[in-house]
RNA sequence: GCGAGAGUAGCUCAGCUGGUUAGAGCGCCUGUUUGUGGAACAGGAGGUCGUGGGUUCAAGCCCCAUUUCUCGCCCCA
């Protein structure tokens, strides 16, 4: 039996050129969260069982957790999510921290679950929460920052949809106006979570399977069904348009429309599957009918904090995975090539010339650039191929004629052009071929 | 956890109703005499056909199991 090469199944290797595109995507994501004032944050990826206990959807913890017993016989979860985490963060110090408290993180989160499209088994996700902010605004800044996010990548506002629902409101709905029960309550999230994904017989057949006969006789499944067929917020029943979590909704939405952002709207059937979120939930939708699904999105969860013993925190955050994303930025061709840190391939001619070259190389890194030599002496052709193959720009020859002038020859690979210069000059030269990508602010 | 499809060279794949020493393109290595790449030419390395069993005179091909990958379901990023 050969000992494998592929990493451990739903995991992922990143060579340089696939670390290349994380460092891209997490850069976007640090630059636009502190551009809003955001602070980041970091966390062992070891928690104890009990942490996710009635804290996270319940299938996650049962069925989805790398669990284990660690020597000393404890418990021990590998995190699948971040937020319990933070939650327990700010519990431990609920009284000194100064509020608002704005945190992000880029943590690594492993969930056992079979591989598939957009989902794996590690993931990155960008974790944004703020808390101690009860109004809207709190929701508004959340929503603003993930958009910014999207736009920073150079998507465009008709390539993805932020939907907006109200847990609070569901609540309402499904209890007060339709006067489910609980069990009936929670059976029902589920299955209107999915029922884009049913089609509408079997989205009936199975809501029907919920109800009891009596509530069956009293018209409650078109009831349902009319209220389900809601578009916008004027859709909704009489009694529901005076609801508190109604005003809040439209109240978010008319902040996020002058805050141009065009692309949020109500959605009715938006539940989102943890059991703690309190209030708003949003999802932002790949318009890509490729790959028409959720990306990520999060929501009010004032509850969480409180479970820690303190007085509760008011909390919105959203989490944003890197598999998702990145399938994202990829089929709307958003990633921009990414050549390697590298500045320059040193190209050596002549014998010897390794230990000759050491003290221009040293002064050339001193003044900031990155140089990787060529130590294998073979031919210039083949060294040269080697700085390609390696999606280096440049190259620069050195022999003994450069060190004796101390002007070196730099050649740039995709234009062939070749250029003699000072040693000052061609350090400048090559920090100015840097391409760092930078957040487009498009606020414009 | 459930369902479907697939695993042949580093990569993408071909391989007839089972029939001798398993192929192509690309890539890789060497050379065309060491101060210039992407080309051309010449040569070369590399496969126990995912793994284990079974059927057969004979298995890359058929059967069973297993594993990995892909896609869906559940759930979610």
């Amino acid at each position: 039996m050969t000992l494998s090469t592929q990493p451990y199944k739903g995991a992922r290797d990143f060579y340089p050129e696939d670390k290349r595109i994380q460092k891209y995507i997490f850069d976007v994501m640090r630059q636009t969260a502190e551009r809003f004032g955001y602070e980041e944050y970091d966390a062992p990826i070891l928690e104890p069982l009990e942490l996710y206990l009635a804290k996270s959807s319940e299938e996650i913890v049962s069925e989805q957790t790398y669990t284990f017993e660690d020597r000393g016989g404890r418990q021990v979860v590998i995190r699948p999510e971040m937020t319990p985490t933070v939650s327990r963060m700010i519990a431990a110090r609920r009284q000194e921290l100064p509020y608002p408290m704005r945190l992000y993180s880029i943590p690594n989160l492993w969930r056992y679950e079979r591989p598939q499209k957009g989902r794996l088994r590690e993931h990155w996700q960008l974790n944004v929460d703020i808390f101690g902010v009860g109004g809207n605004e709190a929701e508004h800044e959340i929503i603003q920052l993930a958009d910014q996010i999207m736009r920073n990548y150079g998507a465009k506002q008709d390539m993805y949809t932020i939907r907006l629902n109200s847990r609070k409101l569901i609540d309402y709905l499904l209890g007060d106006y339709l006067g489910l029960s609980d069990v009936q309550r929670q059976t029902m999230v589920r299955l209107i979570d999915r029922m884009h994904k049913m089609d509408h017989s079997a989205f009936i057949a199975q809501t029907d399977a919920i109800f009891t006969p009596s509530q069956k006789d009293s018209g409650l499944s078109e009831r349902l069904i009319n209220l389900l067929a809601a578009k916008r917020i004027d859709d909704l029943p009489e009694d529901a348009q005076h609801q508190a979590s109604v005003v809040e909704l439209q109240n978010l939405l008319q902040m996020l429309d002058s805050s141009r952002i065009k692309n949020a709207v109500f959605d009715i059937s938006l539940m989102r599957g943890f059991d703690y979120y309190t209030d708003i939930v949003f999802e932002v939708f790949d318009n890509d009918p490729e790959n028409n699904r959720s990306m990520f999105g999060g929501g009010r969860y004032d509850g969480l904090v409180g479970l820690f013993g303190v007085e509760p925190v008011a909390t919105v955050g959203f989490g944003m995975g890197d598999v998702t994303l990145k399938n994202f930025l990829e089929s709307h061709n958003l990633l921009p090539g990414l050549p390697p840190e590298t500045d320059a391939y040193v190209i050596l001619i002549g014998e010897a010339m390794y230990d000759k070259v050491q003290p221009t190389l040293a002064n050339m890194r001193r003044m900031g650039l990155n140089l990787a030599v060529d130590t294998t002496g073979r031919n210039i052709d083949k060294q040269i191929k080697t700085a390609d193959k390696k999606g280096i720009e440049h190259v620069i020859f050195i022999g003994e004629a450069e060190l004796a002038e101390d002007r070196f020859k730099l050649k740039n690979l995709r234009s062939g052009e070749e250029e003699t210069h000072s040693a000052e000059r061609l350090v400048s030269i090559l920090k100015d071929h840097r391409v760092k990508p930078k957040p487009t602010d498009d606020s414009a």
